[in-house]
DNA sequence: AAACCGTGTTAGGAAACCTTACGCAATTGT
DNA sequence: ACAATTGCGTAAGGTTTCCTAACACGGTTT
């Protein structure tokens, strides 16, 4: 239903194109998810595999961690967002329950 | 004006994703790349990078292949298609500018 | 002062990629 | 009929890219 086909979401890019995309170096990268930020997939053989969302949250990352802000807040502050987030989807599905439930009701043999 | 920033033309995926994505093998992909079907960037120490425009092209032509189609043919019919999506292009822009020409003149100290 | 943070750097090794070239069945062109 | 081309598989040898582990180190925090 939600599309979430998207190219966006797709762990397709390797560390180093990781790299140029954000200016980092691939330290930094490693490092950060090492302190739990980021989530790369693996390859057969062991190489990380990113998303352009891994990307763009790694540029996000980058920009707090110049501002001052600790591995360890941004932690807290990305498990907050999160958690906000998963309680709205919840909300948004009793909703629709309740639209189906009202009117949306096609189940059965009604063809 | 048009957006084309989009991640689906980014080049930043490696063949042996693209292998994993398509299921081609990286002889087929780098011998349509021969055939001038496909034409992937080049890292700085020269691995291909391609986009996922690439690959969805790479499944088209690996289907027309199976149908017996030769690579030959598949070329041809490349160059057709991109000149007629040229040329529209160009109508595109000549209606525009004539559009522009009529009511947009949006130029010179107006402000 | 001790511990932690964020990162550079080095070392050694494995995975991924590259080009070149031979081979070969199946088509295609002459 | 025969030569040439097509669409690959596969192997060899070499370069690039990636991996982990570890030491170093100036700045925070605790």
């Amino acid at each position: 239903m939600t599309s979430d086909f998207s190219y966006k979401n797709k762990k397709v890019i390797t560390i180093g194109i990781v790299r140029d995309l954000t200016g980092l170096s691939e330290r930094q990268i490693r490092y950060y998810e090492e302190r739990k930020l980021i989530f790369p997939e693996r390859s057969p053989g062991g190489s990380r595999k990113y998303s352009f969302a891994d990307v763009e949250l790694l540029v996000e990352i980058a920009n707090k961690i110049e501002d001052g802000v600790q591995t360890h807040e941004i932690r807290k502050e990305m498990l907050r967002a999160q958690k906000k987030q998963s309680q709205d989807d919840v909300r948004k599905k009793m909703i629709q329950g309740q639209l189906n439930a009202q009117f949306g009701i096609r189940k059965g043999p009604s063809s």
